[in-house]
RNA sequence: GGGCAGGUGGCAGAGCGGUCAAUUGCAUCUCGCUGUAGACGAGACGCCUUUCAGGCUACGGGGGUUCGAAUCCCUCCCUGCCCA
């Protein structure tokens, strides 16, 4: 992997990049679609290929546990087992740690626990009673002890194992195992998964550059042959803790730097919370922000130096009856499942390019929904797609 | 004409003397979704008052028994199946 830095903004550290790998490049800042179980749900590959994505992120946790990284591995590899020639990303499990752990025991996800409040009300009061359930996961210095989610089977996740899964899937980014937090966490909880996490990211490059060096790429003269390893930044809402981690991260020999975890309760604190520690990461590394964003995410994160997002929310609020709008500078969503739409024979969006805008209305779409059928969620995650990548566009050029 | 089974909220379908404005599913309406246990989840869903709560009208129509009826009795109307 290599990175380089074409255009960097006045106003901001926003910069423009490319990413380059043995499968092609990523030019950034770019939107990376999740596509968990080595699948964009819903999407082939041509699909995404032609709205115009470079690059996709699946899941190390997912793919171990079904159909198994070695099954991926004998097939030849993530990339070919699911025909989808370009970059690819893997999330190192750290995230399962969390939702299958203390998000699953506290029936929030990431999601409903991130930014409490911002709707009116402090968790809706719906969260008050939600049923407690039994977390599937128990976190020890060694690893994580994961009840599969599956068929329950007791699974065992370390820094080593995760990145000995990660080399057999073939991905061409990389991340080191962590724990995400939950903002529900104290200072005291944090500051000892920090310190965890930490020693697990040593244990995780420690792993990588003794592998294997044909994948690795270690010690092998053509760096832009093998795999790139990011390192992650935790440490909660806690300012001193995120400038620690982002200190013992940039020091590490890391190829990029993931920013992971609980970002606060509100957009504003999770801007304000990236704005204390990115400016401590090092320039000329690639910078991805972990399950991050919104349209408006995106930008924010942009001008603080960010070069990747993966998030699910685009495709899952699609498979849910959302279309992406763009309103202004901003963006709001269209429920497609509304009745009224039955009705209206205009496109999602008029001014929109996208397969599905061009060839049908929010009647048939909404048709599809209400009567569940499939087609309802692919076509509204085409266009959501669509309308993620042309925003990347307008940020590329803008800078 | 005779015999049986039924008529419950938009639909389907529970309940069969009080805890029933009535379980549940579907439909409808609204909201949520940020490194995907998610084509998912939450709430509302007779009418009226501002939530708590209270009031009103309700389980085919009418009448009755009872402190109390969607639930028991009588009667009328209607539907389905079977026999003439």
């Amino acid at each position: 992997m290599r990175f380089r830095i074409l255009k960097k903004s006045k106003n901001s550290r926003a910069r423009r990049g490319i990413i380059e790998t043995k499968h092609g490049v990523i030019e950034t800042p770019a939107f990376i679609p999740v596509g968990t179980q080595a699948t964009v749900k819903g999407m082939t590959v041509d699909q995404l290929k032609s709205i115009g994505y470079q690059s996709l992120l699946c899941n190390t946790y997912h793919l171990y546990l079904r159909p198994g990284d070695k099954v991926i591995k004998k097939m030849g590899g993530l990339h070919k087992f699911m025909n989808w020639d370009r970059p690819i990303f893997t999330d190192s499990g750290g995230f399962q740690v969390f939702s299958l752990g203390y998000g699953l025991e506290h029936g929030v996800g990431k999601v409903a626990s991130m930014f409490p409040g911002e709707k009116g009300g402090v968790l809706h009061g719906e969260t008050e009673h939600v049923i407690k359930k039994e977390k599937l996961t128990r976190i020890t210095e060694n690893g994580v002890e994961f009840r599969s989610h599956l068929d329950g089977s007791l699974r065992f996740l370390t820094p080593e194992k995760s990145i000995e899964i990660q080399r057999n899937l073939g991905a061409d980014l990389i991340f080191a195992f962590d724990e995400c937090t939950s903002p529900l966490h104290d200072y005291v909880y944090t500051k000892k998964s920090l310190a965890r996490t930490h020693r697990w990211a040593k244990r995780s490059l420690a792993a990588f550059q003794g592998g294997d060096p044909v994948t690795t790429g270690r010690g092998s003269p053509n760096e832009m042959g093998r795999q790139a390893l990011y390192g992650i930044i935790q440490g909660g809402a806690f300012r001193d803790l995120r400038e620690e981690a982002a200190k013992f991260i940039s020091k590490m020999d890391f190829d990029g730097i993931g920013i992971g975890g609980a970002l606060g309760n509100t957009k504003k604190e999770m801007y304000k919370i990236l704005g204390w520690f990115t400016p401590l990461l090092p320039e000329n590394k690639p910078k991805h922000l972990l399950g991050i964003g919104a349209p408006d995410d995106i930008i924010q994160g942009v001008k603080l130096g960010m070069d990747t997002f993966d998030c699910v929310m685009p495709t899952r609020i699609a498979r849910n009856g959302s279309a992406l709008l763009a309103r202004g500078g901003s963006y709001e969503l269209l429920n497609l499942k509304l009745g009224r739409y039955l009705k209206d024979k205009n496109p999602i969006d008029k001014k929109c390019g996208c397969s599905t805008c061009k060839s049908y209305s929010r009647a048939y779409l909404s048709h599809l929904f209400k009567a569940h059928e499939i087609l309802g969620p692919i076509l509204a995650t085409i266009h959501n797609l669509w309308f993620m990548e042309q925003w990347m566009k307008k940020i590329r050029q803008s800078i």
